[in-house]
DNA sequence: ACTTAAAAACCGTCATGCTTGTTTGTTTTA
DNA sequence: TAAAACAAACAAGCATGACGGTTTTTAAGT
């Protein structure tokens, strides 16, 4: 944005300045932590005054909250994608993992656990957030029964399966924050899409050996 | 503790105030979250005065650490007690889940989830913890050793196989903070289990396959 | 087209409350 | 009597929400 427009519509200032303030919140709860971020730094990251964050947010947690949807929203949008690419390609259960890591590991985790432990001890904006997260659930089950046509498997299996599939993801996640090896979490992604290919492929008994990535010994 | 003894030891007493002080912390943590713990509050929830605490910790920062390394030591503890019990009687993968399982859930992952969050953009924070976390790594690597031992597969194999337990379990809990429902948590994790026995007795391909809670349906 | 009044967006200051670390004083033990 | 443990008051800083004032846009009215 080299010169901002001379003339702005009300609307459109209003939708601009409310987007780079939902944005900056954002990139500073991904940055410096939710406890971290203070309203005037969430004004300054935006370029706009703190004036102008009260006038459009009646308070602190309820810019944290519809920032919050924000991002959901967005990520349920790009699921969404996915999802309808994934029926046109007919991809794999790789495909599946390999694209919730890569979403998660953006900034969807670490915003969403700094927010979940906040409402794990703040009754009232974890009423805020339960919608949207809902909604997100939902785009999930939708990707999940997807598969389990695919796969002609029981949408119920998938479920576990994928469901499965984000916890470890969050979980090696988590870890990461104070381990850092990248080449430690590709093995052990790869070690479960293989895992996870050969549960669907469940009912073909020969095919579903050769899991995991080191070589056995015998006993 | 009805009537504080009127005589102790200086020994005694800067032990018992030092102790006091470090379970508050992480009784506190656990509760209210890292940010909403202050000195005042860690100081009362203890038992003593805030001047008690400035003279033992040189920061808050200091305690939270000393907190830290205090509930992990323990959690250490019990982790090698849990071995050797687990080796004397003969144990399953399943304990071993189970157990970890157990650990998690009391305060150990969301006390270390609130940590590692904060170390994660405060670098002397994440330096002064760092040890002790190794030190726990360490006692997680030999419990996985003694599986790989006890049924035979390479240490390698077993190690990827239980540190892909622990993320899952650190997924489930996070996911656990907005989802409550102890069933499906109870499911996820006997699919786990059960894929995990598989897996350790992938070298005989008759007992694989039967992994999954739900049926499977004909492609 | 031009003026003008209202509304919306925006800005900056102020008051309040909380937190931390410091410091000075008191009690308990050695 | 000295030192350690403990207690309480103090000072400085920061964050939030409230509030009064300013600029920009809108909508009439003529």
């Amino acid at each position: 944005m080299a010169a901002p427009r001379l003339r702005r519509s009300q609307k459109e200032r209003s939708e601009q300045t409310r987007s780079a303030l939902l944005d900056a919140a954002i990139a500073l709860i991904h940055e410096k932590g939710l406890a971290g971020t203070s309203t005037s730094d969430m004004a300054e990251a935006a370029g706009v005054s703190r004036g102008a964050l009260t006038h459009h947010f009646k308070s602190r947690e309820d810019l944290i909250a519809a920032a919050v949807e924000h991002m959901l929203l967005i990520a349920i949008e790009e699921l969404r994608t996915f999802t309808k690419g994934f029926i046109a390609q007919n991809g794999s259960s790789d495909d599946i993992v390999d694209f919730l890591w890569d979403l998660m590991n953006r900034r969807l985790f670490i915003v969403t656990i700094e927010i979940m432990l906040e409402a794990r001890h703040n009754p009232a904006f974890l009423d805020t957030v339960r919608p949207v997260v809902r909604e997100w659930h939902q785009a999930l089950d939708n990707i999940w029964n997807q598969l389990a046509d695919r796969y002609g498997v029981e949408p119920e299996f998938a479920r576990a399966l994928m469901n499965g599939t984000l916890c470890l993801i969050r979980g090696m996640i988590a870890q990461s924050i104070i381990r850092v090896d990248p080449a430690y979490y590709a093995g052990l992604l790869d070690f479960w899409k293989r895992d996870v290919r050969a549960q669907l492929a469940g009912d073909k008994p020969g095919t579903v050996i050769p899991l995991g990535s080191a070589p056995r010994v015998a006993r």
